[in-house]
DNA sequence: ATGACGACTATTTTT
DNA sequence: TAGTCGTCAT
């Protein structure tokens, strides 16, 4: 049993005291860097090997596949090595590649394949395919297990057509992306379209209710839920069925969430629910045998126009809490040594990230070396500034042997910004991979291929119905399709069940009656052999006897060919899924695809220079760091300009660009860039001027620095009117009224409060600035 | 019923 | 600028 502790030793005392953590609630405020995914999967494989959990009652939640993935595979590995000394008493690298085979074979029977770990969303769709037939909605509706996942197109094309051609509205009133919005803002703070009505009275409001209450009628109408809703349902079945509830609450004894500042109210829900079965009094909570377990790092919020609330991580200990007097202590550990960066990088991480008013106080500890001072680059265009980074990665590779093309990554703010880039690798013959961006189940193709799944899985949708319906063309005009439709909604029933019914195919359709019946006998073949057939059989033969393949391959085009290809390599990504996955069922592939995201795709180790997203860059880390575009208006966002608070969440993409590089960063800005189609000046951002001079070489010759003294004046401004603020006081606020402070965030040189407004929820207010006074 | 062309507009991040 | 959308002509 001596052994088991080996994993023990490579923690420093706050990590081992995450991982030994054993019931009850605990936050770890993790900062970048500081080995949070090694802390939660060591903690995993401790709750299993030491304290006998068994493995199908741990949940753990991420943030993207890639993360459920890697934590999957970092718990194999540590079993691995624990099983290797147990068993053979010899260290897993020692061991026979056969024997290696057989201990990972046997730890994903017996561990990995058990444990829940996955995003939000892929877990609620599990437990939804369980449980969503016995879910009613407000209107009575219900759904069956075999429910489709509309994608975002889906979703959009859905809404617009409701604003345009149901409800007839002006399409520059309401636009259907806003509107989208609004709705998925909605059923992320949990609320029906009555609910919504009732928070939106006004004209608004009300025609938003409208078009939400018709898109909830055609989901439903369709089997079908959007990403929101596989949030939502499952919250609302919980609380409308207690035993439902129950029996996850039992299922799910040791919670553990990652990313937790990125949760949003909703996600909160069910989190609370599963973890306290809905008991109000929290004397009544009853920790034996149960935990949950955040993970988070404020700083590193930046998905708040998802919804995303880091309140609620502050919030974390009064939630869970007991609330004696040293449960601030017992339930919260920081990590603070930072593994990743060079002590520079770091210095200018945490001088930048002390801007932000909104945080939780916590100061990153180097372990590494000082390091080379950061290079910032001032270049005359975005031309100039990709061949400064390209010339710069060339000269990097010829003076350090030990660095490949994968220790170099590109991040920019927005997609479009890897243009340049792109052409000056392509140029030199570099090879270089885009992680996001467009990804590969948005093409053309592969929609239609997978819409042909979904109709084979699930008939009512009639979103995929229509897109394949004459895909491959296969005269079934728009008239032909428009009184199929028209025909489909007067009757009130799902358009599969006119087109599978003969004497109505003929009634309706004219010449196309013979196609239609063909096509409905093709799908029919297929549903009927839904169990038998492997998946990516049905998907090969249905995209042969549909003819699909044929019109690629007549064609004969470059694109035809790219397409047929991509096809293929669906075909294949089906047959992996089925053999990673011991799973033949086409709705479990469905799901998968529906939910993964090409960020997914990323390879390690693939030697390739890495361009992408801060968003996407969350997670990663590199030798060397490229963060272009350093200028307002990029970053931070023009649409963040004026606004403090989307500032500071500007501020945090910032830094987490930052905290990526682990030996070398370089920030980059040009003086003038295209910007829709102009050329547009553009001035340094910012954020280059709160990062400390000292730690930054330029080949900027005279610097403008006016602005950091009129910032520096203005903050010993603030601190005059400073007053020493306590947890429990009591403030009016002229607006929200009155309220009670519930956390003091110290941000460096300002302070701020979170205070709790009774009905109004949480609010982060500046003492200085706001309208307010202690009672 | 299909394709081509031109006009138009939208500019953030993604499960 | 570039991608999407709708209309027009075939």
């Amino acid at each position: 049993m001596t052994t088991q502790t080996s994993y023990l030793d490579q923690l420093n005392p706050s990590q081992r005291r995450a991982v030994k953590h054993f019931c009850g609630p605990l936050l770890v405020v993790a900062g970048a860097g500081s080995g949070k995914t090694r802390a939660l999967t060591y903690r995993i494989a401790h709750l299993i090997l030491y304290h006998k959990v068994d493995p199908e009652n741990i949940l753990a939640v991420t943030f993207t596949n890639k993360a459920a993935r890697e934590m999957k595979e970092r718990i194999e590995k540590t079993f691995a090595q624990e099983l290797a000394i147990e068993k053979y008493e010899q260290r897993l690298e020692l061991l026979k590649e056969y024997q290696q085979k057989q201990l990972f074979s046997q730890i994903y029977k017996n561990i990995t394949k058990k444990l829940w770990i996955g995003t939000f969303h892929s877990l609620c769709s599990r437990i939804l395919r369980y449980d969503i037939n016995k879910y009613r909605d407000e209107k009575g509706r219900t759904w069956q297990r075999n429910f489709s996942i509309m994608d975002d197109s889906d979703v959009q094309s859905l809404i617009k057509n409701i604003i345009t051609k149901q409800l007839k509205l002006d399409e520059k009133k309401f636009e259907a992306r806003s509107v989208r919005y609004e709705i998925s803002k909605a059923k992320n703070l949990g609320l029906s379209p009555a609910q919504y009505l009732r928070e939106n009275p006004e004209y608004k409001g009300k025609i938003i209710t409208e078009i939400y209450e018709e898109y909830q009628a055609q989901l439903a109408a369709n089997n079908a839920l959007d990403f929101d809703d596989l949030i939502l349902i499952p919250v609302r079945l919980f609380e409308q069925n207690e035993s439902i509830l129950g029996y996850w609450h039992n299922q799910f004894k040791h919670i553990l969430v990652d990313e937790y500042q990125d949760t949003n109210r909703i996600q909160y829900e069910l989190i609370r629910l599963l973890s306290t079965n809905d008991e109000p009094n929290k004397k009544e909570w009853n920790w034996k045998d149960r935990s949950i377990f955040v993970v988070g790092d404020a700083d590193q919020s930046i998905y708040s126009f998802r919804m995303a609330d880091f309140t609620i991580l502050l919030n974390f200990q009064s939630d869970f809490g007991d609330g004696l007097p040293d449960d601030d202590t017992r339930t919260m550990i920081k990590l603070e040594e930072n593994y990743r960066s060079r002590e520079n990088i770091l210095q200018a991480a945490n001088k930048l990230i002390e801007n932000n008013t909104q945080r939780i106080d916590k100061i990153l500890k180097a372990t590494r070396g000082i390091g080379d001072t950061i290079f910032c680059y001032r270049a005359d265009n975005e031309e100039i500034e990709a061949e400064f980074v390209i010339n710069k990665i060339k000269e990097f590779r010829r003076n350090n042997p030990e660095l490949n093309w994968g220790s170099f990554a590109i991040l920019y703010r927005m997609n479009a910004h890897s243009r340049p880039f792109e052409d000056r690798l392509v140029n030199s013959n570099i090879p270089y991979q885009i992680v996001g961006g467009f990804k590969f189940y948005d093409r053309q193709e592969i929609k239609d291929a997978i819409a042909y799944l979904k109709v084979i899985s699930n008939p009512s949708d009639t979103v995929s119905l229509l897109r394949i319906l004459n895909t491959p063309r296969r005269g079934i005009g728009k008239t032909t399709i428009e009184s199929l439709v028209t025909a489909s909604q007067e009757l009130g029933v799902p358009l599969w069940e006119i087109l599978s019914d003969e004497t109505s195919v003929s009634t309706i359709a004219g010449r196309a009656v013979k196609s239609i019946n063909q096509f409905v006998k093709l799908l029919q073949t297929f549903q009927a052999q839904i169990e038998t057939l492997p998946v990516a059989e049905i998907l090969l033969q249905l995209m042969e006897q549909s003819g699909y393949i044929a019109e690629l391959k007549n064609k004969g085009t470059e694109e035809a060919d790219n397409r047929l290809a991509n096809v293929f390599e669906l075909y294949n990504a089906v047959l992996k899924f089925t053999e990673d996955t011991e799973s033949n069922s086409i709705q479990d592939y469905l799901a998968t695809a529906s939910l993964s995201s090409d960020l997914d795709d990323l390879r390690e180790g693939q030697e390739k220079v890495s361009l992408m997203t801060l968003h996407s860059a969350k997670g990663l880390e590199f030798p060397v760091v490229f963060l272009v575009g350093l200028e307002q208006g990029t970053l931070p966002h023009m649409r963040s300009l004026g606004d403090p608070l989307s500032i500071e969440e500007e501020r945090r993409l910032c830094y987490v660009g930052v905290t990526r590089a682990q030996e070398q960063l370089f920030l980059t800005h040009t003086k003038e860039r295209f910007v829709w189609g102009n050329r547009e000046g553009k001035i340094p951002s910012q954020f280059l001027e709160e990062i400390p001079q000292e730690l930054v070489t330029t080949n900027v010759k005279t610097k403008t620095r006016q602005n950091s003294s009129v910032s520096s004046t203005k903050r010993s401004h603030q601190t005059t009117k400073d007053i020493s603020w306590e947890v429990g006081d009591r403030i009016y606020h002229s607006i929200f009224g009155e309220g009670e402070v519930t956390h003091i965030l110290a941000g460096g040189k300002r302070t701020n409060l979170a205070v709790k407004f009774s009905g109004l929820g949480q609010k982060i207010l500046d003492p200085t600035v706001a309208p307010m006074e202690r009672i």
